[in-house]
DNA sequence: CCATGTGTTGCGTAATACCCAACCCCGTTC
DNA sequence: GAACGGGGTTGGGTATTACGCAACACATGG
């Protein structure tokens, strides 16, 4: 039987040993059983691919003959992958002292293809159930970050990636292109932009753009909580902190703009 | 033909997936035909690799028909895995300053089996080639860091994790079990740990233990350089700073000694 | 002590992933 | 501008490879 794989050429073995580290990652801790039950394959199978994991340290047991968690090796192929991305590297320090300053969680997001892509997160103090954000990727229309990002374009560009329909996600997502225009020749004036229940009921975002030492837009830094917290009282002087964060995070790429 | 295997039970594929991904982070960037020679196979065998490991973010492709380099995926498993280990996040600020401060590559280290795990890194601003340590595992015995985990265990678990024979990396590795525990005798004492050339020539670096809330030491940090920047005569003034560092850190984790 | 739950290991089979070859697509060369 | 070369990509047949089965070792607790 020919593999009745979904995309033509993908290697089922790797497939599954792959999402054994994305249960991993999702669960925390799995047994030998539990994964084998979740990829609906037998114990050696998923056994054989947990051991396979393991010589590579992508994953761990703890206390040998015991559940398996991911490993050091992530951390190896993770240090790799920010090392060319010094962005991350340099906002560090900052997105703590934002992050501790206002007590929300912090995001840095940079343009990749159409969407929004999660860079960097710091947990807030206040931060009850922390959800990572690091590695997805979201809409640019429905969050403070992506029009943030938007705002930096040029209008061709600004055109192409908006070109699709905008999915709704709440009933205070912007899917009307005009709107979303006026909203984001508002974000270049102001300096910032705020998301208020558009992406999710509840969570009110507000961003600010970093600049690279040549002064184009590389990237948003975010701070972002629940509604009850972040109230529109609070809005101008957290995003007082957030544009001075995206400041402070710009003169360490080199930026010397006023 | 059965499989000849490493050690019984390993997948062909899912291992050559594995190792692409640590291809792709020791280059940064790799084509498939270039892949394929590396790991000895056919060029299609190396296409379909990549594929699924494209499928599950954790490579992607620079444009369409270009090469390949690690994704989005992994900083998704790494936000999973030091999500738990709140060390390396509380740790982070005060590694940057130390680094900031002495100028030196920072290290955080925690005992991991019968080797120093490295969990984080920050490099020094005065850092020419920096080499990313994290996820590495480093014996005990032939550095600073090491040291100073050993300094915090009891006498038997001293004896177990140095039961092996010392290994030599240079001339001035300890190698005799005596001398290292006179050593870790006076690291207890002193509060920090020396290594000059042991573990590499012309290395030198500098530990102070971190403890948690119920004293216990749970990892080391370090500042490592150049011996010929880090002169004896420095070594007293970035040691205290080191300890500074170390004991700013366990106050973040709840320590509140002395 | 047996019952039941883990993680682990040998073995035969056939499904699966490999190699091969041809393909497309882009740049260069002549 | 046809021919070449070098990338990445795509079908197909074969036997290598990885799967499922079943029995094992080891812990836990009734």
């Amino acid at each position: 039987m020919r593999a009745g794989g979904e995309s033509g050429s993908t290697i089922q073995s790797v497939d599954r040993a792959l999402t054994v580290l994305r249960l991993l990652a999702r669960h925390g801790e799995l047994g030998v059983t539990e994964i084998a039950a979740k990829l609906k394959v037998h114990k050696s199978t998923a056994f054989r691919l947990v051991t396979t994991l393991e010589l590579h340290d992508l994953v761990e047991q703890h206390s040998e003959r015991g559940k398996y968690r991911l490993g050091v090796g992530v951390l190896q192929l993770a240090g790799a992958t920010t090392a060319k991305l010094d962005l991350v590297q340099r906002a560090k320090p900052v997105s703590q002292r934002l992050a501790e300053v206002v007590g929300e969680t912090v995001n840095i997001t940079v343009l990749s293809g159409h969407e929004a892509l999660y860079v960097d997160q710091v947990a807030g103090s206040a931060a009850l159930q922390l959800h990572n954000w690091v590695g997805q990727r979201i809409p640019l229309h429905a969050t403070s970050n992506g029009k943030v990002l938007l705002a930096s374009l040029s209008e061709v560009r600004f055109d192409e990636l908006t070109s699709g329909t905008l999915k709704r996600f709440t009933d205070k997502t912007i899917t009307d292109r005009a709107e979303l225009r006026a909203q984001v020749d508002e974000v270049r004036q102001r300096g910032y932009a705020v998301a208020i229940d558009e992406l999710e009921i509840g969570l009110t975002a507000i961003a600010a753009p970093i600049s690279s030492a040549d002064g184009t837009v590389v990237g948003s830094i975010s701070a972002s909580g629940p509604g009850f917290r972040i109230t529109p009282d609070h809005v101008p002087d957290v995003a007082a902190r957030v544009v001075a964060a995206g400041r402070e995070v710009s003169r360490r790429l080199g930026w010397h703009g006023h």
